[in-house]
DNA sequence: CAACATAATGACACTGAGTGCAGAAAACCA
DNA sequence: TGGTTTTCTGCACTCAGTGTCATTATGTTG
């Protein structure tokens, strides 16, 4: 089960596979039985390597699904340096957003998988934070570089959290019913962020005046 | 070790500790030796009770820094649902952020000790989504009811994610430099999510307009 | 007091994740 | 062919978490 890739004039052994065969790989078993009841051995041995050899893939079990996202940081990090100066701190975070939960109609699929799986099962989503992480800490760079501070401040830091919870909310509406439009749940929850919650009255409810709401039910 | 509590005219064992008596002993060992560092057998033999007991009391190691969290969040139902109706959105969030992390003076330095111990630690950081999943889901009730809405609905739910990324980047900087005033740190990031990000400009150059903005650095 | 019901503890065995280590295997180069 | 480099593999080990069942402590009832 040896594969070798394209001779890349390196010495040593080739690797046998890659992070993202892992991960698809990794995804189909968990999709078909289940997350928790799929063994660590099961995913070495379909691949055809020893468990010792997965876990040099992978720092553990709950970083399959999200395969080689670090790329997709660098990717989305690239985006924002590249967005002109004239687009506005709003529309750039809401770009962003767009950018990165964009991808090709083929690919919609799985990646639907991938998501359903990860907000579905509780250790996936504890796991998530830890790969948000990088996430929030790219927006938070673009928000420092338009606000004149620091990547470490408050308000990036604190835009950063906020444009998140818009990002996991928008999934965990997309994947309730699918003819919800992720990049329409996207946008409304931006303008959420970007107008604030101030504004908010009650939607059947318009013309009310905010100062005679009353608990309902 | 066996503490008899108050006569509940309950038949059965009386219980040998409590939840809050176990995370109090945890947290203690996990800031002398380190949160990894630490295992169950070392909490349990601490508190003179059986490794198996100790997971009659908390479902995970990770659970334990929490101690009671389910009782904050009955308090946080509460004093959201006593709230008058004259209260608007804003307002009513803004004062769950306050009530929820307000706590008597003398409790300040284990509660730092708790949230540097969970914001500090991978495994605690991951685990804290599970522990705030029903803190959001508090925070989607009142917006739902304020709202005309159901909790389950996305304008709720994306609010819960924000207030609770404003609450979580405030204790970030309150636990980096002390001086920092918690409820401080809380207002300002709740005033980022009611007024929108979309007044927000380079915090030395408010003046300008919102298109003429230039990457800065 | 003795028998009974109940609720919690405790001991044991087991699965599975994750790690350290030492050696085998596969590639390149001279 | 032999030397070097890189990855893979097997083994042993620790620790978290769970199922099961006996045991202990308590209140209740006759």
């Amino acid at each position: 089960m040896v594969r070798s890739a394209k001779p890349s004039s390196q010495p040593g052994r080739r690797p046998s596979t890659t992070r993202g065969e892992l991960s698809d790989l990794g995804i189909e078993l968990f999709a078909a039985k289940g997350f928790e009841e799929t063994s660590v051995d099961d995913i070495a041995d379909a691949a055809g390597i020893a468990r010792r050899t997965f876990f040099r893939y992978f720092p553990s079990k709950n970083a399959v699904p999200w395969g080689d996202f670090d790329a997709q940081l660098t990717a989305l990090r690239t985006h924002l340096n590249d967005l002109p100066g004239s687009v506005g701190l709003a529309d750039g975070l809401h770009s962003a957003l767009l950018q990165f939960n964009t991808f090709p109609e083929e690919e919609a699929a799985v990646h639907r998988q991938r998501m359903a799986l990860i907000l579905g099962n509780p250790a996936l989503q504890s796991y998530s934070m830890v790969m948000y992480e990088g996430w929030r800490q790219v927006i938070a760079e673009y928000v420092a570089a338009r606000t004149n501070s620091d990547p470490g401040d408050h308000l990036p830091r604190t835009v950063g959290w906020m444009l998140l919870g818009v990002a996991i909310s928008a999934y965990e509406h997309w994947l309730i019913d699918e003819n919800n439009s992720l990049p329409e749940l996207l946008t409304a929850g931006a303008s959420v962020l970007f107008t604030g919650v101030g504004p908010l009255r009650a939607s059947s409810d318009t013309a009310e005046s905010r100062l005679d709401g009353e608990p309902i039910e």
